[in-house]
DNA sequence: TATGAATGAGGATTCATTCAT
DNA sequence: AATGAATGAATCCTCATTCAT
């Protein structure tokens, strides 16, 4: 299903942890530098491993990013995952994970501003996969908006949730790519205005827009 | 104020066409393949000059990148201006403004895209005018919110401005970058969802939100 | 037909000259060190050229082996073909070039032994046209005796042609790649004896066999 | 005398059958793709060893080609030894053994042009070697044409022995790195035709020419 | 102004060999 | 005796930029 990253290395524990540091040395360097200006053997030496080494891990220069990209999503999807709440009310349980996801986006600032300045260097069928996993976090996002239709918590249309979905993590990525231009705002003040637009977009009750 | 490209040719009306020639070229390579992906050879044979000739008009490839960020925003930006309605409300004037908007960005996908994903390789001079001719873009939208509040015809709080001018701007660019997101929705109704959203964040009357 | 080995450079004339400078420098090395352990910078170097200049007139290091080989093989040719002569007999002719092309191998015994021992590194399509050309000078041979059997001072059977031409040939690049094995024998010794067997084997009168 | 390749494992037993799988590996290999372009890697995979275990058993790449040189030219030794008949007649026995050498050539083609186009690869000392082991081989025909020229069954003169001999060897050859010329002539053509020629060359009497 | 040949630093990747286990 | 992970030097090729003409 989703393209595998060969490894000649058949320990599966060795092939974790020396990829962790690749990863690990990789996110810092492409944050800092972009993908194009950072060089294999600053990863390498980043990551504690000689030039020859990096290479039993990995395939090509490439299969970095598309590591790196994979493991700030899944970071996202977990965290995003871990914090959705058991209320009964859908809308309530939307108006908390947007809010957890907003938190998520500040906390990963600089590993969304990665994905979105450099995944388009990933060959396709990496890029492919890359894209499918944030569909993934729209779809949690879709579901909670089903959720509170259905329940009667969200007074819209169900053909506008796709639209809704993709308009509340853009919004939450927005705080990362556009950190430049809000540097005015507050994430407080940004996070209280973004969930008060949402939902109302989202047809929700006066009371849940402001948090009860 | 805004950085300078040297050319060592003089007169000024040749420095203007050919940079266009070299504009033209860029735009259309930068799209397809990337910034980094593509030589200044291929940027002169695309433009029709020599490749020492291209650095009689540019110093670098960077500020290639440059010049072809200015075109596309001072495009947007007179698109924009231009399609500013005249209207008595400046509700309407701010609806009218962001459909113009949506349809100017929907015009300009590919270009707009190139921005987000290669802008980042400009040195941090550039990089700092090109953010400032967004914000240019941005303030049109303040300005018509502050119109909006000032005669009443939108009821939102001042401090709130330029959240609700960002909004609408990565609203427009939303619609470049996530194409491949959006591809069941078509462009007549993603304008309608989101100019309905966009306005009633901004708290205008429901006949305004509506279209009359 | 004959695969092109493209420039990127214009000036046929520059082409000319600076291939001839590369083609001359890895003659030498190739010959002395093989094509596996020389350099594309060595190569720049001996040929006074930048390793980026190299680069200009040729697109791989295998385009550089292809250029030797061609190039020997035109020497080859043209040497053989110029010392054809004009004698009446069919079979005086064909011993005379014999003797001639023995003397060209001998003239040429590094750089026979150098399309010998690396031709096999060229990508297919260039190591077919070499294999080609190798025919070409096979031909002549072909030729000669077509016209000896035909003007009846050669007996032999028309069908054993191509091997008798193949034996010729092989028997001078012998003198190249065997000199090893053959250096008790002087050139001199080599050439007749040699000649006697082939005139014998391609059934000449004795007093041709041995040159009148 | 000749070179030994040095092993770390004391187990005689198990050096000659672990080499025998590296040499099998790595004759396949080598004549597929060459010897450069073969990795020891592969020679290892291929064989069923590790890579590590590869250095136990051989000190180098150059090693391993070595004994891949070696172990052809005693199979080529051994088969042509076997054959040799027991006639009265020297040229007799000369005849029979070209034959035979031919069929042996014949049906190690492969491993024959792998020893022509690689054994350059070898260190100094052990190219000697195998040189050597070739010259044993042409030896079987010298001493085959002395017992001939002793018995009067060949009529040519001593001098002419070696260089008749080295015709021979280079003739089975020729056979295998010839074959792209040759498609057109059949073994059965080839071998009479030149056993003819041959003979002719050492002087026998028509009818152990033409095999009684 | 324009040309296009020349430069040369730089970078991803490979692979023979070693060595800790 | 065997494993397989690690090393790091070595190599081909690219390409932004310069400069003689």
């Amino acid at each position: 299903m989703s393209p595998n990253v060969p490894s000649s290395v058949k320990n599966p524990e060795k092939v974790r942890t020396r990829r962790a540091q690749i990863i690990d040395a990789a996110v810092a360097l492409f944050s800092q530098k972009g993908f194009h200006k950072t060089t294999t053997r600053e990863i390498a030496r980043a990551s504690g491993l000689s030039n020859g080494a990096v290479y039993e891990y990995v395939q090509s220069k490439e299969d970095i990013l598309y590591l790196v990209c994979k493991r700030i999503h899944k970071s996202v999807e977990e965290q995003l995952r871990l914090s959705l709440s058991e209320h009964a009310l859908g809308a309530v349980r939307l108006r908390h994970a947007i809010k957890s996801f907003l938190h998520v986006m500040d906390a990963m600032k600089d590993d969304i501003l990665l994905i979105y300045q450099e995944s388009k260097s990933l060959p396709s069928a990496f890029l492919k996969e890359v894209l499918h996993d944030e569909e993934n976090i729209t779809r949690v996002f879709e579901q909670l908006l089903m959720d509170g239709i259905e329940d009667g918590s969200l007074r819209t249309a169900r053909e506008g949730i796709p639209l809704l979905a993709h308009n509340i993590v853009v919004c939450g990525q927005m705080w990362a790519f556009r950190r430049w231009a809000l540097h005015d705002v507050t994430f407080e003040q940004f996070s209280e205005m973004q969930i008060r637009m949402l939902m109302q977009a989202c047809g929700a009750d006066p009371q849940v827009i402001h948090g009860e």
